[in-house]
DNA sequence: CTTATATAATACCTAGAGGTATCATTTATG
DNA sequence: CATAAATGATACCTCTAGGTATTATATAAG
């Protein structure tokens, strides 16, 4: 039930860049607080400045800021573009054709825990888990990794 | 939230055997109901024989059987042995280090959905999905393919 | 205008889930 | 007891998510 990685690290990265959402972040910076794979955390930064969320400030002291509103930006957005497939309604026993008109026996209860999870997505955005941060929860770890 | 493909494989067979419980299946009668590849399906076939859900009957005119009552085998006991990982607490973000003393922000939203899924794994059992097959439910799909 | 420091583009590598292929073993039956 | 029809064991292939490596491009600032 757990996500693929880079959805994680997309829900981490922007997370982080939540707590000072005006300023902008390096990559560099990112990667010495996550830990997230440095070249893998690049190639990451710029699919999500491409498809938006973030935008990009090239050359010498650049980095990365977060555009739009954090209440605007919900998981479950960042997910639609990061894993689309993620809640693509799958039968719960893998069946092709296993849709409204016929469906499998475990269909409702699938269905709910897909509800679950969207409403779950869908009413989480960068300004509540910002705020959810400074109730001593933690949203990143601090370990320090080295570059490869 | 989907399982993997040998989860899936695991309950269409199981789900199958169960419609007549106490008959023996071939490998070959399974794979021409349920579409899974064959050589793939005869590996996955041992593997739950090993892991006791199945006895094998081999020789000539053997086969498969559902070892146990249909109501003690629960979805949940399947995917127990045949993905262990799927039910592991894994932190909505990925982090290693996030556990009972300090969560991440999602860590209580994030237990109750794997609860509710638990829950419906530890509820259902064969039987149930047997019953719920004389429903016009679909347990299994028709298709017929080919071995390879 | 050169240099240092940042991101962009692109191509390649790797491990593991899923899938195949081959040969060995068991046993019912003529 | 020979054969056919079933499962068992084992080794290999393949595709893709995740991860690396290298080169190109942009820009602040001395």
């Amino acid at each position: 039930m757990k996500f693929n990685k880079t959805t994680e690290y997309a829900f981490r990265i922007l997370s982080y860049m939540a707590i000072e959402e005006s300023r902008s972040y390096s990559v560099d910076e990112i990667f010495e607080k996550l830990h997230i794979p440095y070249r893998y955390l690049r190639k990451l930064m710029t699919n999500l400045s491409k498809s938006n969320f973030l935008y990009s400030i090239q050359g010498k002291n650049g980095g990365y800021k977060i555009s739009g509103k954090l209440e605007d930006i919900k998981l479950l957005n960042l997910i639609e573009v990061v894993d689309p497939d993620y809640l693509v309604s799958n039968c719960f026993f893998g069946i092709e054709n296993c849709s409204r008109e016929s469906t499998c026996i475990m269909h409702d209860q699938w269905d709910g825990v897909r509800t679950h999870i969207n409403t779950i997505l869908a009413n989480t955005s960068l300004a509540d888990i910002k705020q959810g941060n400074n109730q001593n929860k933690i949203v990143l770890n601090t370990f320090h990794s080295l570059k490869t």
